[in-house]
Formats: C-alpha cells, sequence, structure tokens
DNA sequence: GGTAGTAGGTACTTTTTGGTAACCATTGAT
DNA sequence: ATCAATGGTTACCAAAAAGTACCTACTACC
C-alpha cells in the first residue's frame, strides 16, 4: 500500500516517531550493537516491541542487519546505514532542543539520559 | 504530574509530534491564523481536534492564541511564539529530508503539500 | 537433565490517539 | 424565523501503538 504524507516532516517523523527508535539510533549511532546490547541498555524495552522497531528501522533503510552463524545462537547485529547516518544532525538538532526546553520547564525532566546524541554530534 | 523523557528528541517529539502539529506549525510559521483559516487550509481535520492540538501547541508554550471580541461571534487568532519560531530549522531540515526520501522510495508521496516549510526557510 | 543465553514469534490486552456526531451561544444576513 | 458562520465542548467509537505473557529453537555449561 502506497503510503501518503501531507509534508516532509510528517514523512520524516513516519520514521524516527516511535516511542523507542530514538534511543536505538542513538545507541546505534556510536557503534553497530547486537540484540542484546541494545537490550541490556534499554532494560524497559520488550523484545515485541524492539524487534518490531528494529524490523521498521531497516524496511525504512534507516539500519542494516548483519547475521552471523547459520544456526542458533546467533550472532545479529545492527548498524546505521548513509541513509540513517544522513539523520544524525537532525537528531542531534532535536535533542538539543528538547534539553534545553525540558531545563526551563520545571515539570519536564530527562530521565537517563539514554540517548543525547552528543555523542553522533562528535562523531559526525 | 511531571513528564519524563529518556532523552531530548522524545521531548521535541513530544511537542511536534502531533498528527497535524507539523502542518498546524507550518501554516502559523507563514502568518498568523484564524480558527476558521486553519480549517478551511486544512479541511480533514475535525473541530475536536484541530482545538485539542492547538491548545497543547498553546501549553507547550509554541503558539499564542488572541481572542478578540467579548461576545460571539469571536475573532481567535494564533500565531507562533518565540520558542515557537526557534523550532524553525528543525522543522525545515525534517521537511527536507522527508521529501527528499519521498522522492526516492517510489511507494511514498507527498500528498498535497500543506507545510512544506520551505516558506519559514525564507522568513528565518 | 536443568538452566541460562541468544534471537525471535504469536495471542491477547491496554493505552493513546484520532475521528464522528451532536450540542451550545452569539451575530448577521435573508 | 431560519440559516450560516464563528469557536468551541461533550460523549462516544475506532484505530494505532505499545505492553504482557508465553512460546519456539538451538547451544553451551555444570
Amino acid at each position: 500500500m502506497k503510503q501518503s504524507y501531507n509534508n516532509g516532516v510528517e514523512a520524516t517523523l513516519g520514521v524516527i516517531g516511535g516511542k523507542w527508535k530514538p534511543q536505538l539510533l542513538c545507541h546505534l549511532g556510536n557503534r553497530p550493537q547486537r540484540t542484546c546490547d541494545l537490550r541490556r541498555e534499554l532494560p524497559a524495552i520488550s523484545q515485541k516491541v524492539l524487534t518490531q522497531q528494529l524490523r521498521e528501522l531497516e524496511s525504512d533503510g534507516i539500519i542494516n542487519r548483519h547475521i552471523s552463524g547459520e544456526r542458533a545462537p546467533f550472532k545479529v547485529t545492527y548498524d546505521l546505514t548513509d541513509l540513517g547516518r544522513s539523520l544524525g544532525q537532525i537528531l542531534v538538532q532535536m535533542s538539543v532542543w528538547g534539553e534545553q526546553r525540558a531545563s526551563q520547564v520545571p515539570d519536564m525532566e530527562i530521565a537517563n539520559d539514554h540517548g543525547g546524541f552528543s555523542n553522533i554530534l562528535t562523531t559526525n
């Protein structure tokens, strides 16, 4: 089915808009990661949702999935594609804007800054 | 209730992430608009959701609401706050990224480009 | 043989979000 | 007197997103 957006911003939100995607992208922005690494770094995400969001990012061409080993236990690694890396600037700016805002609004907090994207900033 | 985000990107998505917010922000980025103007420009949005999203943007400090007239029919005008204008760059970049992506993915289209944000680009 | 680690799937439920339809109050125009 | 325009509100419903719980399959360890 052909998906239709009203503007570019929506199209972009369709890619980075999931609840966990920003954090996943950040961790993958640092370095390639295995599934179990991501689960350790984001203990609150369930397997189902993790797999789901990784599959979506993969089918959107943002990350690559590499499997090594023919029989279980498999070693599955994810990393950013070039397209994924091209989101870096946007994510950094959103991160900065959001952090600045959170620091000014008393009723808002950034819990455990998994994914400040400052790391991406240094590597881009 | 204190709202908590895991990182700045989520905090930003909390503000611009609604289904109609990017479009509303774009139209308001052009010039101040009345409720009925917005409804004419976005015929698909329902009254309820329009009011809802405008209220959220307002309570997030992104837009201002001005009422003129004491008795109905009121004249209600919305415009961007400084904070709202500070989102301009991010929205433009997201717009550009999304449009570029849509032009490369055959199964994706930008329907009726309400809110390309190129206008914001020129005024910022 | 039991347990933990690895990567994932499926069924079901809950929460969040968006949409429909009907309503209020007021004014001005026909 | 009735209707359209203006700017909402409310109760109810539907769809989307996320979460829970349990399942597979294989290996290595003790």
